[in-house]
DNA sequence: CCTACTACGCTTTTT
DNA sequence: GCGTAGTAGG
């Protein structure tokens, strides 16, 4: 049974409000996932809502993952039928159900961005687009705006009238829709605008799944955009039970589609809503929040709230500006040791910033001091090139519909089928109307395919034969038959270098995902688990009570709270972004920008630190900026400020950025960090080196160090501390989980 | 048909 | 500065 007697008043009324239109203006660190949980309980237990009924959506299977855990923590019995999910997964089981409706196959295939920029190369092609003038992601972009406005082909062409370059693009569309159909495909915007359509054109269905969903909450509404928003608003069409939480001032998504109207206007499209703000913040110290607060202010277009908390002023916010982006790295290493030597741990520390591409420096910082440390982000790891080929056969053994998997590994390994081979088998399978596969198999038929053929034949053996294994063996036995078979590995272990090892590696984290996808699933399939991986953004393998310093971009940050963050590269042209700054409505993406800034400072607990270069290297040249300009914006008093004093670069760091080491510390940058290993497994000094695959005395090789004897294993309190004599470094100190010693 | 070199692209990106 | 994709030449 739960309690409600701990929340506020606010909270209280957001919980017991059950009936109607709700929208919760859930200020950062608000409480607002306990508000979501506890109206969950509140809904079975006081109001003896069927749990069937009810409905949780976010955007992120992390949120959605949380939730779920929380919800099923707090209701008990009966919770596993509540359906929490994201927008993508919810439509996605809808339409493997009833896409036939609209003239799908149940069993389509979802093309991801890479997919995508395929099949629009394709397009351009056929439309004879000259692709250096008019760029195939720029239609991209245009065709997933127009999916988030809910416009379609015909639609987009009406209002092109008159406009030669929006007609061409709503002849790219169409085109592109045409080829996604033939495949029997979907990207991710249409999973959204096909299930809208299918509502509005499938009154039963509607009927059921309104049925269905008594009671919705929505999770991050402010960054819901015009399809997702239909979407919900046709669910809750006919109960009306519709509880949307969600923060205008930290909506970020904005280029992705999000439309803030939909909760600046909550209130005109349900006359009868409800609203609630909760301005009670538990989470930060009212300096951070002040500093916040007088940040976000500068934006004219937002709901009027203002945090507060009960805590205290804390500390003040330390600023540092820095000659280069390098001492900025090394001050935020050091400042990190600080904060563990004084008995924090690593992972209360995250280093937040604007690009991706700023990561590189903290790394290699991070590694020259052995702080343990996790990136998040950056390339997808299901986006990599050895994981898109390995699905890609597995896509091929699974139902060779997916014409763009086929051709990937058609010639993968090399077997002397060409670009020729395969365009005549292309046009064959177009004249007969069959799919690419179903053309190969028959390739002895092809007209003018000749010699081609005999190539041919032994490729669709092969997935032949995998086809009859995969029907005893699991995912995991089924991708390392895929691997032997094609010496997928055995090539990338011939090349011999830190790119291909850290492929190698990629493949065997891929084995580790269907073999944890087999054991926590009741009836594993290969299609079920390449549905899995299709909707998955990035494999997220954070082990409970590891500890490490976490690096990732403001926008990833979100969500998340840590108590001890550094801000870092706040200058102007980085961020705010040059791209906004003469952007030709800049105002307005200003406003953009500044919330995401107020969702990085209010991401912190107890202490923030802003920090930023007057020089840096972007993309190749250096560049001289000046101090944000939000951080004027933070009242001077709340600061504990200094302009650092040019203090040069040490000789033997620059030294150490063109030593010969310079590509093995890429290869550590290029492989994910090692998982550390969760200490709670391990309990006695002698399992604990039992552990490792090395013991006192061994010879061991360091990434970066080399060879070295290992002095000591000392069982520190989170971890390992290993320490080892180096042959060319002399003696360092490490931790066993972030080290990745091997024994020689 | 395969390889090696050049050229281009590049803010953020929950799916 | 880096990674991928496209193309020229073998």
């Amino acid at each position: 049974m739960a309690t409600y007697d701990t929340l506020n008043a606010e909270q209280y009324e957001a919980v017991t409000t059950t009936e109607g239109a709700l929208l919760i203006i859930a200020g950062a660190g608000s409480g607002k996932t306990r508000v979501l949980t506890h109206r969950t309980a509140y809904l079975i237990e006081e109001m003896g809502i069927n749990p069937y009924n009810i409905m949780a959506i976010t955007f992120t299977n992390k949120a959605a993952a949380e939730m779920r855990e929380r919800i099923d923590q707090m209701v008990g019995f009966g919770s596993e039928s509540i359906w929490v999910t994201t927008f993508h997964s919810t439509c996605v089981r809808i339409l493997r159900r009833f896409a036939d409706r609209i003239g799908f196959d149940t069993s389509f295939t979802i093309y991801d961005a890479d997919d995508q920029k395929q099949v629009m190369k394709e397009v351009c092609k056929s439309l004879e687009i000259d692709t250096k003038i008019y760029k195939e992601k720029m239609f991209l972009n245009v065709i997933s705006s127009a999916k988030d406005t809910l416009t379609d082909p015909t639609e987009f062409a009406l209002s092109a009238t008159g406009d030669y370059a929006r007609q061409r693009q709503a002849q790219v569309y169409r085109e592109y829709q045409a080829v996604l159909k033939k495949n029997n495909a979907m990207d991710f915007d249409d999973l959204i605008m096909k299930t809208v359509e299918l509502f509005k054109a499938d009154l039963e269905v509607l009927d059921y799944y309104q049925e269905r969903f008594k009671y919705i909450m929505v999770d991050e509404y402010q960054d819901t955009n015009t399809a997702q928003f239909e979407l919900i608003r046709l669910l809750a069409g006919k109960y009306g039970n519709l509880c949307v939480v969600g923060d205008d001032d930290q909506s970020i998504y904005k280029f992705r589609g999000a439309n803030i109207k939909n909760i600046l206007n909550f209130e005109q499209y349900f006359p009868q809503a409800k609203v609630i703000k909760l301005e009670q913040n538990y989470r930060s110290t009212q300096n951070i929040l002040d500093a916040a607060n007088h940040v976000i202010a500068h934006n004219i277009g937002r709901k009027q709230k203002a945090l507060w908390t009960e805590q205290d002023a804390g500390e003040k916010i330390h600023f540092k500006q820095f000659d280069t982006a390098y001492e900025e790295a090394d001050y935020v290493a050091v400042d990190i040791e600080k904060q563990v030597r004084a008995g924090g741990s690593y992972s209360d520390s995250a280093v937040l910033y604007r690009t991706n591409a700023q990561s590189r420096m903290f790394e290699e910082r991070f590694i020259q001091e052995n702080i343990p440390y996790k990136l998040v982000g950056g390339v997808n790891f299901y986006a990599r090139k050895e994981i898109k080929d390995i699905l890609a056969y597995l896509k091929t053994i699974d139902n060779a519909k997916d014409d763009l998997a086929v051709k990937r590994i058609i010639n993968l390994p090399k077997r002397g089928i060409g670009a020729a081979s395969i365009n005549k088998v292309q046009t064959f399978a177009n004249e007969q109307e069959m799919s690419f596969y179903d053309a190969a198999r028959i390739a002895e038929e092809i007209p003018g395919l000749g010699r081609g053929a005999a190539k041919i034949t032994p490729f669709v053996t092969f997935i032949q034969t995998m086809r009859s294994k995969a029907k005893f063996l699991g995912v995991a036995e089924l991708i390392r038959n895929i691997i032997a078979d094609t010496g997928y590995v055995r090539e990338l272990e011939a090349e011999n270098t830190p790119e291909a090892d850290a492929r190698i590696e990629n493949i065997d984290e891929l084995i580790s995902k269907a073999v944890s996808y087999e054991e926590s699933t009741e009836a594993p399939t290969l299609s079920g688990f390449l549905e899995e991986v299709a909707l998955v953004a990035d494999i997220d393998d954070v082990v409970e009570g590891s500890d490490y310093v976490v690096l990732m971009t403001l926008h990833s940050a979100k969500g998340l709270e840590f108590p001890n963050v550094y801000l870092a590269g706040m200058e102007d042209g980085l961020f705010p972004s040059y791209m906004t700054i003469i952007s030709d409505n800049s105002e307005e993406e200003m406003e953009e920008e500044r919330r995401l800034c107020y969702v990085g400072i209010t991401r912190a607990m107890k202490r923030l630190t802003i920090t930023s270069a007057k020089m840096r290297m972007v993309r190749g040249e250096t560049r001289f900026s000046k101090v944000s300009r939000f951080v004027s914006e933070i009242p001077m008093h709340l600061m504990n400020g200094t302009v650092a004093t040019g203090k040069s670069i040490p000789k033997q760091v620059q030294e150490q950025k063109t030593s010969p080491y310079a590509n093995t510390a890429k290869q550590i940058l290029r492989s994910k960090p090692a998982a550390p290993v969760p200490i709670k497994v391990f309990s006695t000094e002698a399992t604990n080196q039992m552990s490792l695959s090395y013991h006192e005395g061994d010879r061991v090789q360091h990434i970066k160090f080399g060879e070295g004897t290992v002095l000591s294993i000392v069982a520190g309190g989170r971890d390992f501390e290993v320490t080892v004599d180096f042959d060319r470094f002399g003696t360092k100190k490490m931790f066993a989980s972030f080290a990745k010693l091997k024994k020689v």
